[in-house]
DNA sequence: CGCCAAATTGAACGGGGTCAAACTAGGTGG
DNA sequence: CCACCTAGTTTGACCCCGTTCAATTTGGCG
């Protein structure tokens, strides 16, 4: 299931690559500057240390990487692919608490058990770090922290727009707040405007915006036939009106 | 409405203690010893310069604090009392995104505007720092900055199982974990166990919950006929049957 | 082409919302 | 000290959005 590859390859620190990208091009439109230039300057010498440290983990689609409750012994860092993380309850209902991409990291809370589970919605690869050393380094390297706190911010920040929808959106104003914010979260794999791929399946859109699968795709139809939306296949559509969905999205009706 | 006091009183830098007895005390039972160590020792000579920096700034009850939308170029640090945060939709629908109590940190997410609005609970006290000198002198203290990452964290993790609570949950079950998490949360005022005081009326618990007001006070109504709780007043309840109170806000049952 | 998981559509139900009324409590002034 | 007043809370009746259960259609892939 979890193949763990020759540390030779590690030498090239894919994660570098992967953390230098997401830094500069999504994201941080919404930052000033200078929190964009610190993002950039996490100099590559700090991330390569940090690359030595890796394993690199190749995940085949649907593998689990990390499961709620188990020891915590590592830190990851997605580099190729797209993982789901998700809370369960034990009568089976999930949470899917975000989608993650290329360059974002895993697992960052210090706690001896993870608290959520995280599994590939495709191929992917991620590096792996033993917390111990990466934390060490961490603490070492200003830039590398900073970085970090950056993010996680930001991840908080995502966090809480998520709890306005699932707290008080309805279900038409969820699925266009999603189909504004999901293009643009894979770094590796921009996508034309209006247009937007939605690599998971209906069951994981329903799990991510508090729904059900039937309520998602009545939600679609609806969309198409008030001329919102067109769809293509299941998994691409393309935005009609953008800015009726955004007023959608915001709750302006 | 807001008040700065004298720079003089800031010598005594009330940021300090409130820092250092909030990761001493509560939230960090699950983290390694080592994590505990790390905020312990971000180190009184880095949080006095920290406190140089301060504006202390007292609140009234219901004073608004921060707007979402306006202009940020401050994070404050609770050194008193207690804030709700929290985002609106324009038809005046409201999600609260946690209540905060004396040494959070607010606003650390750095962009160029506010993505969420704060508000005094009760009377409050707060310091205020310039994010430009702020964030230099936590660039150059890496404790500080260690513990910044540490706290945003955990906000994520908990932001991450409210999101679950949001998405997953029945009315009881949201009602349940509330109560349970309540306690512990404010370190000036440790409650009795089984006592819980609920210093937010339930317009505020119902818009932290995702539900209305009168969902709220049916639900505490049918948890009293079930015998899981009993309350003295509306602003403080005793939990009868603390096992029972737990398998519904796990979603057993 | 045929298979089967995934998606869509339909019909009926129900948890929680909405609207409205009754009740409490805690603060105020006489 | 108590009667009053009002914001806050509780309770009741009804309704609706989204769920549930079930049947049908689609489309990706051998």
């Amino acid at each position: 299931m979890i193949i763990a590859l020759e540390p030779s390859l590690v030498q090239r620190s894919p994660p570098v690559a992967a953390c230098v990208d997401r830094a500069q091009s999504s994201d941080c439109s919404n930052c000033g500057a200078r929190a964009l230039s610190v993002c950039g300057t996490a100099d590559i010498s700090d991330l390569q240390r940090l690359g030595e440290l890796a394993e690199v983990i190749k995940l085949k689609s649907g593998a689990v990487l990390i499961r709620e409750g188990d020891p915590a012994p590592h830190v990851f860092n997605i580099t190729a692919g797209s993982l789901r993380v998700y809370k369960l309850l034990p009568d089976g209902r999930r949470q899917i608490t975000g989608f993650l991409f290329a360059g974002d990291f895993l697992g960052l809370a210090i706690s001896e058990f993870y608290v959520f589970s995280a599994e590939a919605m495709e191929a992917s690869t991620v590096c792996r770090f033993r917390k111990g050393p990466f934390s060490a380094l961490v603490a070492r390297s200003p830039p590398l922290e900073h970085m970090l706190l950056h993010r996680t911010s930001h991840e908080l920040a995502a966090a809480q727009n998520q709890m306005l929808l699932l707290g008080r959106k309805t279900a038409i104003e969820r699925m266009a707040s999603f189909l504004l914010d999901l293009p643009g979260h894979d770094p590796t794999r921009p996508s034309a405007p209006g247009h937007v791929r939605l690599p998971m399946k209906r069951a994981e859109i329903a799990d991510y915006l508090g729904l059900t699968i039937e309520t998602v795709s009545r939600v679609l139809t609806r969309m198409k036939v008030k001329g919102l939306i067109s769809t293509t296949s299941p998994h691409e559509l393309i935005v009609e009106r953008p800015e009726r969905l955004r007023q959608h999205a915001a709750g302006e009706v």
